[in-house]
DNA sequence: CTATGGCACGGATT
DNA sequence: AATCCGTGCCATAG
């Protein structure tokens, strides 16, 4: 009945079509921008309020439903292809488990600010207290990365200190926790991890070289020019190349635990909270899938009784704003519904086709489009659309992928590249490949398999190594 | 001559 | 309507 409303092939009486408006906007946002959104109303908004705290009583979490959540309640049966979906109001405890003092407490802080207290909390200690001025200064300059966005002079220049000073104060920020953080450039960045990381473990050679000199060539792929500048083998860059985007992070700022591999200068996408989390009951491939979708406020906001008592008995002057006052809380309560019925629609639907793929990996994707799901949930497109950009969803093996992941046309076909070189023997041509691929059922022009080796970041034939030639 | 990468075109997808 | 993606053609490197 609801998504009918949503085909905009029906003519909309007014209502609908501001209904329909903000649902759009609200389903394209993510968890964590959505939470802010509704914060922002609810502050300002009198009409609206939380009715709050439904608690799973096994695991504390604040829960839509009363009673046990459901990954608290393995007793329900379970149907391997029914996966066992619920909506948690409130996203912000899987940071954290949350203990008493901090659950009542306010909303929680931007993350920007999080990174910054949580860093200078390490260091203070070690800090001569007329620096820790300066040490806050510095952490409260950091963008989002946890780069610093300000030059070590103008620091300098602020505190009337000399830079060498301001410099020791960023050494230290630099190797607490999120190692790297403060760092002026990414490359800054992976230098001190490295450094770090070359404490305890072996690191490939020349590899600080080519960060330092060949950042750029590195992540365009370039290998063989790279190699040719700091002067060493091909097949060095390769590892090289492959220990960074393994162990090394740019953007100390950006916590993802993610696959970062295909390529970390190209903008990736900032994985901080995913919108969802899959998981098995017990890690055991043979039971359903838990899916939790974080849909912050779903069942928790609704609208003030009270208020809506009130606008009948204080019909004077304010009325006019309590009026608006009330349709927009009624606006807001019903799109956030909306939104989140339509969002566990798809995670329902995605568990159920794709559960090989999240439970065992790349190669077992299915590949479908947004359209054809569409169609299946009686949605329009651009709704799938909205709904699937700039999400993610974390899934059993702990990835945190992007949600437009399940949507890639040619992940199979990649992954299966992936082996076939791996597993070569010698160094096979791309048309080898090509014939090949066929064999398995994938038909992909020779053209076509030189794109993806270049976006799985594979050398050219010529250039690789067969297993082997230090 | 073979293997690859760049450019650009057209169809599919969003 | 805008963007993405697979592919063919051609120049270039080996």
């Amino acid at each position: 009945m609801l998504q009918t409303q949503l085909r905009p092939s029906t003519q909309l009486k007014p209502l609908t079509t501001a209904h329909l408006a903000q649902t759009m906007a609200l389903i394209e946002l993510t968890a964590a921008e959505l939470e802010q959104k509704v914060q922002a109303e609810l502050a300002k908004n009198p009409a609206l309020e939380v009715k709050d705290t439904r608690h799973c009583p096994v695991c504390k979490r604040q829960y839509a439903e009363n009673g046990l959540c459901p990954r608290c309640h393995p007793k329900v049966s379970h149907q391997l292809d029914q996966p066992i979906i619920f909506v948690s109001p409130r996203h912000d405890f899987i940071r954290t488990p949350r203990n008493e003092s901090e659950t009542q407490d306010r909303e929680l802080q931007l993350a920007k600010e999080d990174l910054s207290t949580y860093v200078l909390k390490q260091i203070a200690p070690e800090l001569p207290v007329e620096d820790r001025q300066i040490a806050a200064y510095i952490l409260s300059n950091l963008d989002e990365d946890g780069l610093l966005e300000i030059p070590l002079v103008e620091v300098a220049r602020y505190y009337h200190v000399p830079i060498s000073r301001v410099e020791s104060v960023v050494e230290l920020i630099q190797h607490a926790d999120p190692i790297g953080v403060g760092s002026p450039s990414p490359q800054e960045a992976m230098l001190v991890q490295l450094d770090v990381l070359s404490e305890h473990h072996p690191v490939p050679l020349h590899a600080d070289a080519a960060i330092r000199e060949g950042l750029d060539l590195l992540s365009r792929h370039q290998y063989v020019e790279l190699a040719r500048l700091i002067g060493i083998q091909v097949h060095q860059v390769e590892k090289i190349a492959r220990f960074i985007s393994d162990n090394l992070n740019p953007f100390p700022g950006r916590a993802f635990w993610g696959d970062i591999r295909s390529g970390f200068s190209d903008n990736p996408p900032v994985y901080t909270q995913p919108d969802a989390i899959i998981t098995t009951i017990d890690n055991s491939p043979e039971s359903p899938l838990v899916v939790e979708v974080f849909s912050p406020y779903a069942g928790i906001l609704r609208v003030n009784p009270l208020f809506r008592q009130a606008i009948e008995e204080v019909s004077k002057e304010n009325t006019e704003q309590w009026k608006s006052d009330l349709s927009r809380a009624e606006l807001l309560v019903k799109c956030l519904q909306q939104r989140t019925t339509t969002i566990v629609r798809l995670m329902r639907r995605l568990a159920v086709i794709q559960r090989e793929f999240i439970l065992r990996g790349d190669q077992f994707l299915r590949p479908q489009t947004r359209a054809s799901l569409a169609q299946e949930l009686d949605v329009h497109e651009s709704t799938i659309s909205r709904a699937v950009a700039n999400k993610s969803v974390q899934i059993p093996n702990g990835h945190i992928i992007p949600l437009s992941k399940f949507f890639d046309r040619s992940l199979q076909v990649r992954t299966a590249l992936k082996q076939i070189i791996q597993e070569e023997k010698s160094p096979l041509s791309d048309s080898a490949i090509s014939e090949l691929l066929e064999e398995q059922g994938y038909s992909v022009a020779r053209r076509t398999v030189a794109k993806y080796r270049a976006m799985e970041g594979i050398l050219p034939s010529h250039l690789r190594q067969s297993p082997e030639t230090v």
